[in-house]
DNA sequence: AATTATTGGTGTAATTGGGACACAATTGTA
DNA sequence: TACAATTGTGTCCCAATTACACCAATAATT
């Protein structure tokens, strides 16, 4: 919990900082090994659990912010990054303004502005990441999606549309990147799929669709000293893949 | 073009009522038989053309921001619109601060401030669309996409991003409601489709893959009058219309 | 060393969807 | 009445998708 001196501070800082107004949530989707998980926050105030999340800096492109903000909260600098949705209900805030409204007059509270909100989702290799919290929680871990908590604000309209829209483009993007080591097997490959999609794929239709895309090369080496039949290993045409990224893998009309 | 007097009235009210830096900018792409066109606003203050676009009132949620902004614009309610992408570049707006700097010191340059602008393109049918001009615009007209004019800012970027995404979620997403007439031939719907990807289609394949989305409804009646073969009208079927604009129409995964 | 359990590699037949294509029907005009 | 233009419709072919089954490799067990 944070003093009273401490918020007036932040938020003197903040208003000479930051643009007013705006902010960016982000959704982090953490993948290992066919798990699936997104970090979040606990508040130090109360037992509310939100999204990372910050503002965008007078100066700052907005990329470049939720860069910034995804680096501190969790270590690592080229996330796999995509803006998905604008959330600007004008009541979006009202808890915030409500929680700190014994500690400052509305007019000084940051928090208590109307914020319009750029939704960003994340994927990242949960391995690789350090979860700090920020001066307003106490906690910042990885939750399973199937074990969400209650989430503060419209964080969880958040978070579904995030998810959503994940998989929907799912169906035009491919993905992987920054989730699989250099060399990875198909059947790794397939559980991210279904681990993001929440159903089983077929294991023969995946690895003809797959290849079908010409993103991957199959390499010589199988990836031995598993139990069982030692699977190819694959690795992303790093130079296909970004092709595909931006034109999309169907075509359509 | 304004006066140093109406700027500064125009200024302060906009510095009462808006959110700062945060701006809408609207693509409204006009259909009629077969031609589509673009809405644009030439400047009364030199010869560059722009989008429409407008602020957030400080309690207004943005998508109500947004049909506020193109109801001024074109006269017509209920339009179909779709927040598609944030521009937020932090010196997309350095020409604006430049136009005025001679009428007014920066810090009291609403315009000339950093603006995050979401971006929403539109459907019409241009016929039921009234084009008005604002204050900064001596024209607002429709153009040719084939022959636009070299604009202002940013906005070339913002027009090309919305239309790649609009060509894009064609494939996912139901169109035309809002841009035919209640009744209306597969042939017209299918010159709409035409006419938003730039490239011709086969008759045949075109309808079968429309019916088999299931959000048409044939009609007994022909259209008469016309030269040639009267060709069957159709109708949308609303509530299989609206589930696919929710569901989308491909499946993938 | 043989057996078993488990997972991975691969092929094939049936179905579906899309693309290319041709001919018959209707209507106004010459 | 012939013609031009346009619409309605069906079929063949290929590509993609689906469903499904058998063989191979490895480790643990016996």
């Amino acid at each position: 919990m944070l003093t009273k001196q401490e918020l007036e501070d932040f938020w003197a800082e903040a208003n000479k900082i930051y643009l007013d107004h705006i902010s960016i949530d982000c959704v982090v989707f953490g993948f290992h090994e066919g798990q699936m998980k997104v970090l979040m926050l606990k508040s130090n105030n109360e037992d509310a659990w939100y999204l990372p999340g910050g503002f965008v800096m007078k100066q700052e492109p907005i990329e470049t912010a939720a860069n910034r903000i995804l680096k501190v909260r969790t270590g690592i600098d080229e996330i796999f990054l995509k803006q998905f949705h604008v959330f600007g209900d004008p009541d979006r805030s009202k808890i915030h303004n409500e929680m700190y409204k014994d500690m400052l007059p509305p007019e000084n509270n940051f928090f208590g502005r109307r914020f319009i909100s750029i939704g960003y989702y994340a994927l990242v290799d949960f391995f690789n990441v350090t979860p700090t919290p920020d001066a307003f929680s106490e906690i910042c871990t990885w939750r399973y999606l199937n074990e969400l908590p209650k989430f503060q604000l419209d964080h969880e309209f958040i978070f579904r549309t995030a998810l959503d829209t994940l998989r929907l483009q799912l169906n035009y993007q491919p993905i992987g990147y920054n989730l699989m080591p250099k060399e990875f097997t198909m059947p790794e490959l397939q559980k991210l799929y279904e681990t993001i999609l929440d159903k089983k794929l077929d294991r023969r239709n995946f690895q003809r669709r797959m290849l079908g895309f010409g993103i991957l090369n199959k390499l010589s080496q199988t990836r031995k000293g598993g139990a069982h039949k030692a699977p190819y290993l694959y690795s992303f045409d790093l130079e296909n893949y970004q092709a595909a990224l931006k034109e999309g893998l169907n075509s359509g009309w």
